[in-house]
DNA sequence: CGAAACTGTGTCCCTCGGATACAGAGTACT
DNA sequence: AGTACTCTGTATCCGAGGGACACAGTTTCG
């Protein structure tokens, strides 16, 4: 499992090309769609270690074989279903401005991640991005024009944002830890480890297990708080005209 | 490959047990630490999906078989890899107050994820964590104390930095894109579809090629920003007693 | 010195991704 | 209409890889 090999030509064809014209022999069963659909459907359910050839075709009433006539390998059907599964990007919050639209959007693709865990493992190493998944980029970027932000900490923001909603998804993903204090997780481990792990200790003391998880809320709060500094700082400092105000310099932001 | 199925009470004990006394058959010739000094060394000239038993073996001198005496399976393997590759964290910085602890912890687990890629793929999912790696979560937790974050929300930044050294680390792995224009990524993707992605458009026109890839700094100082402000602010608002002050109320901070 | 326990090995099996060759179906051209 | 071409789904086969199992050798304890 898990070739790893991504026909990239193929690939791009498949995610950026169009439906093609009439062809000449018997019209095909399947469509790119239904495939994506039916792994989603398994990936869903046993995750992506359970997503095989066999089941994929199983569940659509065709030969393992049959599939490779539409996608030309496992690694390339799993960037379809993620493209499938981030689906289009939901419209901004009405009359929002660049924080509510951000705020919105990162909680939209958190949940997307959350419905379906195996998008995480499914994002690791760089990769081709299909048209949903830029077009989700391009909402970030759009909400953050005329902020100040040049071209590259715009885009700065939008991986920002994606790794915060990505992470977090992959922390709470089956809400396995029911409380988030000394009982689970990390809180068994410490335990009887007090003196190695004193700051770990005490943190975990002052948990009150009902009201954890926030992680999500507390995160992006702080990176919008960041953004918001930086941004009424540029302001503040040289409202120049909207032009070609580039990359700040001095290294390290602020 | 990627079986997925942990021993969780195996794994547990080849994280966190003891050496275990002297036994009565023949001495091992293979340890714990060398395999996984293999594996690491495999996997980072291959990746996860070069790693087979097969060829860790074979980098031992022994046969396949042999290494399931010490591992339960493949994904313990990858655990304690893992474990092995974080290492202990660095001691922190002399003389520095939180914001400089936490920038330096950072960069350093971002170096280190950089090193192993493939460390990317591993660390996906809940799982069992290793001493390690606690010990590199308590060196954030232990920077926190006194500034009058709760033990939650001092977890909370742990999470936050944690994922955004490792999704930095992804997006410039192997720096595949030498410059982070638009000839690059998403550039060859959005030329051509201009009236489709047009914040994206300008974003990625005004980038200076040489001066990119800076996103692991400008996030940092968003985030770091985002913590100082509200430590400053809890501090203004009700500096109490340093004792039981939990969650503020009031959902999404601030 | 024998028994027990542990190590490394050889062999076997199953699953899974993928290549290849073939038979049928539908379309375009004469 | 008929024929040739092309595309679809299939059956068969292969190799890689993870892991179970039984066995032989080795070391230590009673």
């Amino acid at each position: 499992m898990e070739t790893g090999d991504v026909d990239q030509r193929r690939l791009f064809e498949l995610l950026w090309g169009t439906p093609a014209g009439p062809r000449r022999g018997p019209r095909p069963t399947l469509t790119l769609a239904a495939i994506a659909g039916a792994g989603i459907a398994i990936a869903d359910a046993d995750g992506l270690e359970g997503l095989t050839m066999q089941r994929v075709a199983e569940s659509l009433d065709v030969t393992k074989m049959a599939l490779y006539r539409y996608v030309p390998g496992r690694a390339e059907l799993v960037a379809l279903m993620l493209e499938a599964a981030v689906g289009e990007p939901p419209p901004p919050p009405a009359g929002a401005d660049w924080r509510g639209q951000l705020d919105d959007w990162t909680r939209q693709l958190f949940d997307r991640f959350r419905r379906h865990p195996w998008a995480q493992a499914a994002t690791v190493g760089p990769r081709l991005p299909g048209p949903n998944e830029l077009a989700w980029l391009e909402r970030v970027v759009a909400a953050l024009a005329g902020t100040g932000l040049t071209g590259a900490e715009q885009l700065d923001v939008a991986v920002l944002l994606v790794g915060h909603a990505r992470n977090l998804a992959q922390h709470a993903a089956p809400d396995d830890a029911p409380g988030g204090g000394r009982e689970s997780g990390f809180g068994v481990l410490v335990r009887g480890r007090e003196e190695r792990f004193p700051a770990l200790d005490a943190a975990l003391r002052g948990i009150d297990p009902a009201a954890a998880d926030q992680a999500l809320d507390f995160g992006l709060a702080r990176i919008l708080d960041g953004i918001e500094a930086l941004i009424t700082a540029r302001a503040a400092a040289g409202p120049r005209s909207g032009g070609a105000a580039e990359r700040a310099p001095g290294g390290r932001g602020e």
